[in-house]
DNA sequence: CCTTTGAGGTGTACGACGTACACCTATCTG
DNA sequence: CAGATAGGTGTACGTCGTACACCTCAAAGG
């Protein structure tokens, strides 16, 4: 009789917790998405979850990478254009697909492995096209604030967003990190250090927002305005 | 000796709340304001604020409203690219001065009367360049997520963010929001009418998502691939 | 001048929330 | 079979938004 009633619920696990986070934001958005009513869908006492995600946080950092994880990998064999077309339209698919999504990766204070290796892969399809890493910096905040739907600052590791002071990093840890991107992430790393020559981070943006806001700024107006003088009009969907 | 000790606070209105709110949210983030939070700086008992704010979601709304009154008007007498790209840089500056404000205006889910004027008005830089209906819409849509910094719903009236099913509005209802439109926001009619032609409402969006992101994703593009042709660096930062 | 009234401010209370901490109990290892 | 340890439980605390009943005080009417 030490056996419950229902031998099934077969051992939980983090995986097992994230899927069901996913699913369930799906189903009711991510306002009501508690801890609590999480645990209630698993068939167990709230406090069980943290068994297996350190917090909270730590459970939406999950929840982003199973996300992360459905966006198509690059096509092979096709110019910069169309992989970085279908990738990004692959990438709308799947935040369309979990609308809270995109909120939460917003709040995202430091990415994951999962969201560096996609930015990674990203850049890799630019590198391949014969991008300088110079303009590979400036179209990825371009095209990232198109594919996320927000403007990032996804690698700020100084905006703490709550107004905290960024904590101070050690040198030494400072040095590990710069091991793991360059093992992991080389692209990233490439983009990242050639960014911020003016500044002593590896990790911190270091480039200009102002600049960045910018460019992409520009691209749109000069783009709209070759629309207009050609006097595009969208009923014929015309190539841009 | 019924004077309390401090004869100061001045009695309390919607305006001195909205205003310490946004103070408030400056100094220690969006995080960390509470309607307790607030009461308190106001010197004042939580529950005094339910008397100017209906609840937390309003004086959200008002805090946007406040906001968008610091965007600076069109400047007068230029052509529409300078006028356009100023006030988006404008925009800029206000969402960096109050870094909460693109966070919650994200989570709006009507327009308030400040917001919609705003829009109007920005539309009315595109008619006075001589902009077709249809061109506008989907430039709106493009610049606005630069502007706003997300790619906005803005006007999706169905999107109630947490998975409820949009509250059906009545007929008279509907006719009201058609006049007051009319009266107060005509370009944001126009340009809303247009879009959902196939549609029945006023209101709703109407429009074709997927398009409008594909619009402004082959902005982009065309743009990046021009660039790349030229060997563009932004060292010299040349006209792009 | 006194009274009435209603807007503005108070106090208490409730049901959410995230999660710390101490505890029990399966399951696996030696 | 014994002991360890990963997984699950129960209770409790401090936070949040806000409903509801109450008080108070400035202005207005007799």
């Amino acid at each position: 009789m030490t056996q419950q009633i229902a031998e099934r619920r077969p051992r939980l696990n983090r995986d097992r917790v994230l899927q069901a986070a996913v699913a369930l934001a799906d189903e009711v958005g991510i306002g009501p998405l508690s801890m609590r009513r999480l645990a209630q869908e698993l068939d167990v006492v709230p406090m069980a979850l943290y068994k297996h995600v350190a917090n909270k946080e730590e459970l939406l950092d999950g929840m982003v990478d199973v996300v992360i994880g459905e966006i198509d990998p690059p096509v092979a064999g096709a110019d910069w254009k169309s992989m970085v077309r279908l990738r990004v339209l692959s990438a709308r698919r799947v935040l369309q697909r979990h609308q809270w999504a995109r909120r939460v990766l917003e709040t995202r204070t430091n990415p994951t492995p999962a969201v560096l290796g996609y930015m990674d892969s990203f850049i890799g399809m630019f590198f391949a096209g014969g991008f300088s890493v110079d303009l590979t910096h400036h179209v990825m905040h371009a095209i990232g604030s198109r594919m996320w739907g927000f403007t990032q600052e996804l690698f700020d590791a100084t905006a703490t967003s709550d107004g905290d002071a960024p904590a101070p990093v050690a040198p030494e840890v400072q040095a590990a990190m710069y091991q793991e991107m360059s093992a992991n992430y080389p692209n990233v790393l490439q983009v990242a250090t050639a960014a911020s020559h003016d500044d002593g981070s590896v990790v911190g943006s270091g480039c200009d927002d102002q600049f960045e806001f910018e460019f992409a700024l520009d691209l749109l107006l000069d783009g709209i305005e070759r629309l207009h003088q050609l006097q595009w009009v969208s009923s014929e969907h015309p190539s841009l």
